[in-house]
DNA sequence: GCTGGATTTGAACGATCGTTCAAGCTATAT
DNA sequence: ATATAGCTTGAACGATCGTTCAAATCCAGC
C-alpha cells in the first residue's frame, strides 16, 4: 500500500523538515497535513500511517545527507578536505536547519521498541553513513592524502562519535564559533 | 503550588526512569499514575503539571549522577581513575538502566521551544555536570595525576562531546565489549 | 468518639490524537 | 456530452491526551 505515485512531490521534504524539526510523537497528522497542504485521505492513501510517512522522511533525510558528502567531496576536489568541509558546513547550518542535531540521532534518542521497526531503519541509516565515511577515508587513503596502514573503518567511527557529540554539543549550547578549530582538531586526531 | 510534601517518596524515582525511558512525550500521566501508584489528582497536588513532574524527574536524575561520580571517586581514591570508573560504569550498564543514552541528552534532542523551561532546564543541567567533569579534573591536576598546564574546563569540554557521542553510538550499535580500549583510548588523548 | 481540615479518589471534561470512508470532484476515453 | 475510474475532500470515529473537582476517606486535636 505505501509509496503509491502522487503528483505532490514535495510533500516528504516538507513532512522531512516538520518531523526533523518537532521529533515523531510532538508532530501530529494535522500538523503534517497542514505543512504538505494534503487531507488525511491523500496522506493515508500515499503513505498508509504516520509510520510509513516518518519513514520515508528518513530515507528522504538519509539520501539528502548522502547527497550532501558527495556534493562537498566533488566541489572540494580531494576527498578529505571535501570530507571536513562537510563536517563543519553541517555543524554551522544552525540557523536555516530545523534542528542542529541529525535527524537520525533524534529518532534513536525518541524511539523505543513500540516504533521498533523505525528505530531500526534509523540505526541503519546511520550506519550507512558510517559507511560512506570509511569509503571516503578509504579513497583519501589510495590518493595518499591519508596514512594508509590506519584502519579507514575505525576512522570513521570515530569521526561517527565526535561528530554525533559536537551536534549534541553545539544544540546544548551556542555554537561560539569555535567550531572550525574544533573540527580541525578532531581531523589532526582522527 | 509545587514540591508540596507527600509521604510517597518513592514516585519521584519512579517517574524518572519512566521518563527516561520513554521520553517527555510518548509517557502519558496515566503510564506515571500506573508506575507511581498514585491518582491524578495526588499527582497534581504535588507537582502542578506533567511539565512540574518532569522538571524533577530532571533533577532527580542529575543528582543521582552527580552522586555517581563522587562515589565513584571515592571508592577509586584518586579522581581520574574515578572519573575514568563512572564513565565505564555508565557505558556498561546497558542492561539495568531505562535508556543507554542520558536522559538529559534525550530530552535536548527531544523537545523543542514549545517546552522552553524544560529545554533551558536541561542545558543548565548538563552544563552543571560538565562543570563537575571540570572540578575532578582540576583536583587531579592539583594531586599531580594529570599534566597542570592544559586548560581543565576544555579538557572538560571534551570528555563531554565525546562521552555523548559515544552513548550515542552505542545505542545505535550494541555494546560490543570495546568499551574499556574506547575509554583509555579518550582518556590518553584527552 | 466526635469534629474539621487535609489528602486521596476516580469519574468526568473538553481537546486532540491517528485514522476511516462515503460523498464530491477531476480528468480521460468514447 | 457522457460515462467511468481514480483521486481528493472533510466530517466523523473511537481512543487517549492532560487536567479538574466534588465526594469519599483519613487523621489530628479535643
Amino acid at each position: 500500500m505505501p509509496t503509491a505515485p502522487t503528483h505532490h512531490a514535495d510533500a516528504i521534504p516538507k513532512a522531512t523538515d516538520l518531523f526533523w524539526e518537532k521529533g515523531f510523537h510532538a508532530t501530529s497528522m494535522r500538523n503534517l497535513q497542514q505543512a504538505i497542504d494534503l487531507r488525511p485521505g491523500s496522506i493515508y492513501a500515499s503513505f498508509g500511517s504516520k509510520e510509513g510517512l516518518f519513514k520515508e522522511a528518513l530515507h528522504h533525510y538519509s539520501q539528502r545527507s548522502r547527497n550532501q558528502l558527495k556534493d562537498a567531496i566533488e566541489q572540494a576536489g580531494d576527498p578529505i578536505t571535501g570530507l571536513k568541509r562537510f563536517v563543519i558546513d553541517v555543524l554551522q547550518c544552525q540557523s536555516e536547519a530545523p534542528s542542529n542535531m541529525c535527524m537520525l540521532v533524534k529518532t534513536i534518542a525518541e524511539l523505543t521498541e513500540d516504533q521498533a521497526d523505525l528505530l531500526d531503519e534509523a540505526k541503519r541509516l546511520l550506519n550507512v553513513m558510517e559507511g560512506e565515511f570509511a569509503e571516503t577515508i578509504r579513497q583519501a587513503q589510495a590518493e595518499g592524502l591519508l596514512a594508509a596502514d590506519k584502519d579507514a573503518a575505525r576512522m570513521a567511527q570515530r569521526l561517527q562519535v565526535q561528530f554525533m557529540g559536537l551536534r549534541t554539543y553545539i544544540r546544548a549550547h551556542g555554537e561560539s564559533g569555535q567550531v572550525v578549530a574544533l573540527v580541525d582538531d578532531l581531523f589532526d586526531h582522527l
